[in-house]
DNA sequence: CAGTGGTCTAGACCACGTG
DNA sequence: ACGTGGTCTAGACCACTGG
């Protein structure tokens, strides 16, 4: 019960889908039905299907009626920060080396780069009070007359804000495997046993420009590395409907 | 530009967010501004706010006015199915076998159960037609005449059905790991060398009971899994505003 | 054809935030 | 007091679906 009308008709609804009065793929009753039930205007119905249709329970298909979803149960979502989201505090970042290639094997194709195309490469290794942790090689394509160097020294993520400014144009996807270290990974991350590793690739992508802003491979042991994800929630926050 | 006057809206308001004349945290027009600039009445302004602020790119204070987000870019979404999720086709499923145990140790805290509770352990392996490519270990509550053996003979996901039917009532975490084959990993599984495997545990938890109904574990070989994630796409199939 | 959902308007009242 | 967004109504017209 809530003192607001939709609110209080999506309450309903939701609790006789989880009672199971309503089964997945039935029909609803018609708007006019559910005005007369649930004494609203239309539009409050409508309201109230939105929300319902919103958090995923709900489908409408004009001329027909609406219907109970069958839900999807194997999207997960996670919320995945190379940097924040570690188990243990990172408290140095140690920039390693930063290099300008302009023959990156393996690497040409996923930043969409001609032949003659330059890139930098920047290493970096993140580590807490106590050991190393992460391994990181980021690759972008390389503009002359860009003083980025300067900011990857002082920002563990330099691109943090080049992202929130561009946000809504970037795409990102995520990739994660399992790779056992080899002996410079080894040795950059100090230790010597075949424990394997996280190897998380990240790609950036400007979807106006389409091409591939940067590539970024992380090598992450497992140990300090949280992978938990749950099934998607609505956030109900939103006031507007 | 589109036939829907909201739809069209919502397009060029969402074609300034992308130019960048309208940047994360500024003020939109007010509502009755926004009517008098594109013609419409506040409803339709209105539905526009609501699909914009179902993307992310608007958010509301009440008394104050419309902001364009500042959208968090660390969340990714990835669709993972244990049995269709698969880079090969899985041929066979074989039940190694199902125990009842009263006992189970390292499991109990995360089935809830009590001490002198019975659980039923069901480990199977996943095939392709060379080889096998997965192990899993399910565990859920023993409850006496269940006939629940039949089903788990009968289909690779047993619990498939039965989650559609709950599965507004039903929770679902992942948490994924690494882990280097023991002997007997190594001989259901059938190699030699140390490849280390990805370690899936799904907890699956009824959240009117608050009790979790099946606790599994699922270890794969990294080449026959693919783990990619991308940022949320909001599906706009709803008609619904 | 009647019934359904999809779009849109004009107008009302409220609670909230800022002066 | 005024402007803002939040809720809600009554009514209109349209396109689509079904018998």
């Amino acid at each position: 019960m809530s003192d607001v009308l939709y609110l209080s008709i999506v309450s309903s609804i939701k609790e006789k889908i989880l009672k199971g009065d309503l089964k997945p793929g039935e029909k609803l009753e018609s708007e006019p039905q559910l005005m007369k039930i649930y004494d609203a205007g239309r539009m409050t119905i409508r309201k109230s299907l939105s929300l319902l249709s919103n958090e995923g329970y709900v489908y409408s298909v004009p001329g027909k009626g609406n219907y109970i979803c069958k839900p999807d149960t194997d999207i997960f979502q996670f919320k995945f920060n190379k940097y924040d989201g570690l188990k243990t505090h990172i408290d140095k970042v140690k920039l390693l080396s930063v290099t300008i290639k302009d023959t990156p094997k393996g690497i040409e194709k996923k930043l969409n780069l001609e032949e003659n195309d330059k890139i930098v490469e920047v290493v970096r290794l993140l580590s807490s009070k106590e050991q190393p942790i992460a391994l990181e090689y980021v690759y972008f394509e390389y503009l002359p007359n860009q003083p980025v160097i300067e900011d990857m020294l002082k920002f563990a993520n330099y691109l943090k804000p080049l992202e929130e400014k561009l946000a809504f144009v970037l795409d990102k996807t995520l990739e994660i495997g399992i790779e056992l270290p080899n002996e410079e990974l080894k040795n950059k991350l100090e230790f010597q046993d075949n424990e394997p590793l996280f190897k998380i690739m990240e790609t950036i992508k400007n979807t106006s420009t389409k091409k591939i802003v940067q590539y970024t491979i992380f090598y992450i042991r497992p140990k300090y590395l949280s992978l938990k994800a749950s099934l998607p929630k609505v956030d109900k926050s939103s006031n507007i409907f």
